[in-house]
DNA sequence: GAGATATTCAATCAATCACTTGAATGATTA
DNA sequence: TAATCATTCAAGTGATTGATTGAATATCTC
């Protein structure tokens, strides 16, 4: 960069693409936008959930505030970030189709650290809606609760991670289990699909995730159930 | 960055996403991937159409390469790149549409540039097949010859902008014009309609160009006229 | 208003990036 | 085989970036 003038509306125009994509080429700021597709998050829970500092979270999302992909809401002594439009959501989905073509690197990584190459196998959002209406599957959904919380797939059963071997009991082993998480990459997911599959049951991927659910204009409740 | 390491996959998704997201993230990479977006480019041409040396352009290319978004097809002494997949327009679609919702900025700078708020209003793809069914419009092409050669909207005249001024009399005054050129930003169709509208002639531009046709599955002619 | 909590700001250092220059490949032509 | 042309590589320089630290701001609670 550097010397980077603006002389042509040409190269005017070039320049605040290059600074959309620029706000969007770091690792931890992506895994904050992942956490954004879900919903409105405040600084100090994204900086746990990312583990890095609460300064250094600030300063991330400033970044991308300023690039105009977030946008931050004031209540209280928090402030609440979310994505600032869903042509974000479209954004990372082609990014993800992108980086999927160089598939060698991708694909080999999850693969070759879940081993189980069948748990990759995915369910579409419309087959899981013929299923639901037909009432012929189980839904799991491995997000934490609060997340859960804000919105889940109709009849989905809340289960984290952490919590998903003590309510192994919870499961009928005849039933089809359909887990999903926040997104196609989520670690949660594939680690959950990969502990149930162990233990005898039939459990699929859900493709994508919520955001991309969302996204397609499926049905959504919100609240905890009972 | 710095200190990213390889720990979970988790990471190293998210790494390789940002590597995608970082070759894009420069003005000039960007115009480059537009121009790659009307089909091949060898080293050269690209280096000329930005106005930047050889080796820049080279080392920008190969930066592109290694993040896989472009790749490369030796022919003789000459070095062609291509968009590796349409999943990179959709990334560059997808960077427009956010930089647009920061519009205050992007539309202001098209806008004052070009004086004339008018020459924004574009014509639908949809609206012009009809129009090309019924024969009742003049398309016009204003990419340099070798672009219009590799493939154009059916029927178009190619009045490169340079040489538009002399050929104005082979337009008919009382027919409707539309003109294009590569993409939404192509400064080359905004001067074309100010011109023509400038002589009085009927002229509307065709929203985005012509990548956007092609990846709409409408028909495209090959070759030179006549 | 004082104290506590959530977030942002400012300053610093090491690491990375973009561009230039000149030399090295690779392929064609004479 | 030598000469030429297109492209890539390698090294060097100035500018930018990311993470850390500690101080500053804004809001709530008491």
């Amino acid at each position: 960069m550097g010397r980077m003038s603006s002389e042509s509306p040409k190269r005017v125009v070039f320049e605040q693409f290059a600074a959309v994509a620029k706000a969007a080429a770091h690792p931890l700021r992506l895994e904050i936008l992942e956490q954004l597709a879900q919903g409105e998050r405040s600084v100090e829970v994204l900086a746990n959930r990312t583990r890095i500092s609460i300064a250094n979270a600030s300063q991330h999302l400033q970044h991308m505030r300023r690039a105009g992909l977030i946008t931050p809401r004031r209540a209280g002594k928090f402030v609440f970030y979310r994505l600032v439009d869903d042509a974000v959501l479209a954004f990372l989905a082609s990014l993800r189709r992108i980086a999927e073509l160089e598939s060698a690197e991708v694909e080999r990584v999850v693969r070759t650290y879940f081993k189980d190459r069948d748990s990759l196998e995915a369910v579409s959002r419309s087959q899981l809606m013929d299923w639901l209406n037909a009432g012929i599957v189980t839904v799991l959904d491995v997000r934490p609760e609060d997340e859960f919380a804000l919105g889940h797939v109709p009849r989905a059963i809340n289960v984290p991670l952490s919590t998903l071997e003590r309510r192994l009991a919870d499961f009928d082993p005849d039933r089809e289990i359909v887990a999903y998480c926040r997104g196609p990459y989520c670690v949660l997911s594939y680690e959950a699909v990969a502990m149930l599959r162990a233990r005898g049951f039939k459990v699929q991927r859900l493709e994508d995730g919520l955001p991309e659910w969302r996204a397609a204009g499926l049905p959504i409740e919100v609240g905890l159930p009972q």
